[in-house]
DNA sequence: GACGAAGATGACCCGAGGGTCATCTTCGTC
DNA sequence: GACGAAGATGACCCTCGGGTCATCTTCGTC
């Protein structure tokens, strides 16, 4: 490797590609939380080389989220082709989102992530939510799902789901199922109890929601 | 003051007190999280004079939570008297407890709050809970509500509005009610989408979910 | 195989936050 | 008003976690 000067020294590469894995594991395992210093010691290097990977810690897990909401988004497309548009379709898409969402602790935290001046995962982000955004609409049209919920409502219930359960998580894994079937069932057609006040978050708005990470 | 030994001195009784506002205040603010420095300072007492009230940071959390939940218990005593069983009634008591939830940041983590060894707090969850559970029987059998849904489920709903909303209570103050809107539609007795899949917590050990505090 | 540059290392810095304690202050009493 | 005890104070300790950097190692090349 010569010409345009090599991008990347063979060590290094490894190493990277150690610190992402590592850094995946732990932040399912912990959270947003775990130490860089952990991720490093998981990675099996020095924290001074997973500063040089990743300038800073939230670069790292952006890194790591990107990937996430990729999968999410590949799911939703997987859900759009194999099932017919319709109640059950959302239904399952929900189901599988918030088991992703309940296997991996920082997942949540994905959503609410600081995301100014990493376009890479405000772009994942929106176009995660425009293709539920397409899931829903062909539900509505279907008749089977109530008119007046969009994507990323869809995206906040499977989030309260999981998110609520998490303390439990330990002591009943599967908790969340209960509340996001409570939640489905919400989402039916029909006489409501009160219209829906407030108006949804607008997908970029949800992008651009932003959390403290240390 | 002599016999049997007076129990505080006036000033210690003016500054614990001054305390216990400043640490309602700012865990309302800030949540769990703000500093025991940042109390002290707002109630005007150095930090040691918190300590020596309170031996550690989760006491002083935990006496703030008390009082909440006894406050949250006495909405739904007030519910119960006023208005007839039902689902207008649960919906009534979630859209003002989830009103509490959303003003107060701490309030969400009381339920998850590391209880062992505080008796109290754990009374006061109990008591909540069982408050609720008479408004859920009372309301399905006025058939107004699903059969399958229990008090603690009522209570993880109103968390999960808010919870979720959190992150974007600045920009939208009231989105929360929104998604609770949309979870008591889920609670109106019919043909469901799938039956629900797990048993709830039972009360006990809703009241011992633990959840660290540093 | 020797040289230079890219990369790895870990001791170190810094700030934050919970908790402690020797010392000083204030309250209540006689 | 003086004395003792309860209480207040804030400097201090310790740990933890993000981030840095001078120094050493390894890779790729000629």
């Amino acid at each position: 490797m010569s010409a345009v000067a090599l991008a990347q020294r063979a060590d290094a590469q490894r190493n990277r590609r150690a610190l992402l894995e590592a850094a995946v594991a732990a932040f399912a395992d912990g959270g947003i939380d775990v130490s860089a210093g952990e991720i490093a010691r998981r990675a099996g290097v020095a924290k001074g080389t997973l500063f040089r990977h990743f300038p800073a810690k939230r670069d790292l897990l952006s890194a790591v989220l990107t990937e996430r909401m990729l999968e999410l988004r590949a799911l939703i497309e997987k859900v759009e082709r194999e099932r017919p548009p319709g109640l059950a379709a959302v239904a399952e898409l929900m189901s599988r989102g918030a088991e992703m969402l309940a296997a991996d602790r920082s997942f949540f935290d994905a959503a609410m992530h600081e995301a100014a001046g990493d376009a890479t995962l405000t772009d994942a982000k929106l176009a995660l939510v425009s293709a539920l955004e397409r899931l829903v609409s062909a539900a509505q049209r279907s008749g089977e799902l109530r008119g007046d919920v969009t994507g990323v409502d869809v995206a906040m219930l499977m989030m309260a789901a999981t998110n609520t359960c998490a303390p439990a998580l330990a002591a009943e894994p599967a908790l969340w199922r209960r509340y996001l079937a409570l939640m489905i069932d919400g989402l039916r057609p029909g006489p409501v109890v009160t219209p829906l006040p407030v108006a949804a978050l607008s997908s970029a708005r949800m992008a651009a929601l932003a959390r403290e990470v240390r």
